[in-house]
DNA sequence: GATGAATGAGCATTCATTCAT
DNA sequence: AATGAATGAATGCTCATTCAT
């Protein structure tokens, strides 16, 4: 199937030392503090051998993105492949974002740095820019389908737009697990003055309610 | 009422211009690409002056932040002195964040970056540091007031804590925000193949869907 | 004798302010450290008032170091009236010079501060530099007067010219205490691997020693 | 006998290339005159490769240091070398140091800057500070050294500590080469009328008279 | 006289990127 | 391909001094 030349393996085991590399200099340092002096030395490395990788140190960022983006949308395609009501799929996908952002938090916070970038002129014309956006519409496209699964099966409501919805259950996840993140993060942030909710119980409510919200009155329990 | 001397309201006039300044610089160049110098050139004042007033550059950004919470709550707090339904209230409080967002959409941004910076060391001991968190749990006060109130009158359904389903809510809300405006922002973000919908749609309908997950069945339709 | 209006007499006494405020403000602060600001809050005077009664920030460096030379002059005068054999002045001379550095080390600090500053442009045509210099000089002259009453009741070699004896008896007496002084100030400065001379001891052996060297043969002991 | 690598060689040399530079800023501007600006701009290199080299400003100040007490010491150490009494071995060192001043006044400049310094946070742990105290230290030993051998062979009196004589003498002389330097870098520091005396005579009969008073009475001419 | 708001030149330091070897 | 020395633009902040009130 692939038969790479030494020469194409070695490069791109490179490639991903890099990334690792950067991944573990973000998390310690963050993506502002990260510098590339730090990750070339990290990674034992010249400097200069990070620019025969990336072309920029926006590239290494959006390189994290898609190795992100990749990893979530497996999760998420094997939700669509099981055989299950939409409502249910809408519920594990949930989950399995819960399970992600858990395991993986550095590419919660490298989706949210890379939102930040967008319309920046920096990440004009990158291939990898282009990768990270297909890989998002995917990720879409999957939230779109168990929508339409379910509103197929009758498990949900088909007065929405499906693509719509999928777009304010995408944001609406985000926001949830964004919210928790700062809240974990940050005794200071005191938003509600002592009580502490965790990640886990906030995104299943939230995923409860939801789908409380789309659901058919037919499957009303 | 108030009787400032001319003196002091020169002062908070300075204040204020270096404010609305700092606002329009940052809407054109964003938070990291404004500089002090920027905002003294526009505000035509000596660098010097910035510092007279803000002790550094966070600060500033501080400062809209406060700006910006302060006008969000009095906008809210107009809501809950209604005499509406709760879960009505929970809508109108939507309609309003959504108005506020397409309002001033710089303060939407400087909230995202204020909370990026939360736990930064930049913020210790700031006393608008304090005051922006102050805010914010003043919001999330009326919230879940008013989910209170929805449970008391019976149109919101008591299963959930009002609390945590406060931080949802709060959470949810802005996070379709966010990625109504990305949209909007962006061509580029085109998440869904080519369908844009608009911030006000998206929002409005979260808004029922949530509303539609929490109502309490004795008020459903 | 002195008839000073009122308002000559208040002026003097917020430029003695001033001067006391300073020198507070460099003890705590050190000369670099020490700003104009300082300076007028913890004086509660306005910034602009110092700038009234010293046109510049090192005119009251240079009104501290009159002070502090007016203050060992007179010192050192009372010395020169009493009865003693020349040798006796010098040691005597040297000890008033140890008692002056220890009660007011801000004047030692002071001196040295304004001797760098000699050959800079700061101090060009600065009435105030003239009134140090020519303290200077009267310190000097006391020092050689010494000397000269040494060498003519013969309790002092004449072997040497008493203007350069003097010289050397000044910058040496001077370099013991800054070295003794920079002990006291820092334990880092272990020159001496863990041995340390008080400032005291320090002084006074050199005085023995300078003065052993200088004393005529006829009165060795 | 020593076989570094081109690379390693170039490394030296320019840091020795921004030292030397520097030096001559320095001797142009002062110490507080004297910019990274300047520093760059005449050594013909960018700001950062100062920063490539030398960690800060203060860095430079203090390998300025180290190379003349480096060069200092190796002249005291010949000294100490020299099959001489012990008294001569001092007065040689008092010449030594006399040469040393005249030959590199930067120098000397540079160690009364540095112990400016000693005590301020800047140098803390500083490698280079490190060894700067250590060339300190070497300096009063080759002093105590030589007083040592004078008790030992009578040429000097032993009725002092020598490592207190040595702090004494080490003291006094910097200060009569202070004092010196002073009157002979501007004719305003008239601090004899107007006679002025060579730093070179000052610091002979500076010599004779510490000489001449800790002499032991064997040794009397 | 007294004030203190305004000034702006000046400075040390950082870091992504380049390029000669 | 790999390196890492060199770069220099960019930035936040300080503080002595001025001047309108």
């Amino acid at each position: 199937m692939k038969k790479l030349s030494r020469k194409e393996r070695e490069r791109i085991a490179r490639r991903e030392l890099i990334i690792d590399t950067a991944e573990e200099v973000i998390s310690n340092y963050g993506f502002e503090g990260a510098t590339m002096d730090a990750v070339a030395e990290k990674a034992e490395l010249g400097k200069g051998t990070l620019y025969l990788h990336f072309k920029s140190k926006a590239s290494i960022y959006l390189a994290i993105c898609e190795r992100g983006s990749k990893k979530l949308n497996q999760l998420m395609s094997k939700v669509l492949a099981e055989d299950l009501k939409g409502i249910d799929m809408i519920k594990k996908l949930g989950m399995v974002y819960l399970d992600f952002v858990k395991t993986y938090p550095i590419y919660f916070s490298a989706f949210n740095y890379y939102e930040n970038l967008i319309g920046e002129e920096k990440l004009a014309g990158s291939e990898l820019a282009a990768q990270c956006e297909e890989y998002a519409r995917e990720a879409m496209a999957y939230i779109v389908r168990a929508l339409q699964v379910g509103m197929q099966d009758g498990s949900i409501k088909d007065s929405y737009d499906p693509r719509e919805l999928g777009l304010i259950i995408w944001g609406a996840s985000k926001g949830v697990v964004h919210i928790a993140f700062l809240k974990e993060k940050k005794d200071h942030m005191k938003i509600l003055d002592d009580v502490s909710f965790s990640l886990e119980s906030l995104v299943k409510n939230f995923i409860e309610l939801i789908g409380s919200g789309m659901r058919s009155d037919d499957h009303k329990s």
